[in-house]
DNA sequence: GTTGTGACATCGC
DNA sequence: CGCGATGCCACAA
């Protein structure tokens, strides 16, 4: 993907909000994940945007639209965001059939995608 | 135009 | 395992 013009910044948020979507009914995914899927934007390293991408993405989804399944992403900790009403996207995400342990969802059922994630986040003990 | 927040991830203690 | 500090962009007032 590249990025032709400025308002790429607004792409950006989209590009989220489309992966977003594509996020299967029953999974879950994380904020880095989805940084380190989409390509960072022009002008910044690399190596920068593994750091802050996921921020981006936060911001991008403070301003997702309604057709955005957001309660379907949360954080490394393999918990809901920090956002007010955390409390109701865990009850959605039950409603869909995902399965809290401890207050925590295992990233390696329900995490997307399937691809094999080296080191994840959160699990331990959990299984 | 400047200032202040923010729905994160990671490392150190 | 929890808390604090760091990194930076986008957006609203």
């Amino acid at each position: 993907m590249q990025y032709p013009s400025p308002q790429d910044q607004r792409l950006y948020h989209e590009q989220v909000w489309k992966l977003v979507r594509q996020v299967p009914y029953g999974k879950v995914t994380t904020y880095g994940q989805l940084a380190q899927m989409i390509d960072c934007p022009p002008g910044i390293d690399e190596n920068d945007y593994d750091m802050l991408g996921s921020r981006w993405v936060g911001t991008a989804m403070s301003a997702c639209p309604n057709d955005v399944p957001w309660h379907r992403v949360i954080n490394s900790k393999g918990k809901v965001s920090t956002r007010p009403g955390a409390q109701s996207q865990q009850q959605r995400l039950e409603k869909e059939g995902i399965v809290f342990a401890h207050d925590r969802i295992n990233l390696t059922i329900y995490g997307w995608p399937v691809e094999e994630r080296t080191g994840a986040p959160a699990q331990g003990d959990l299984f």
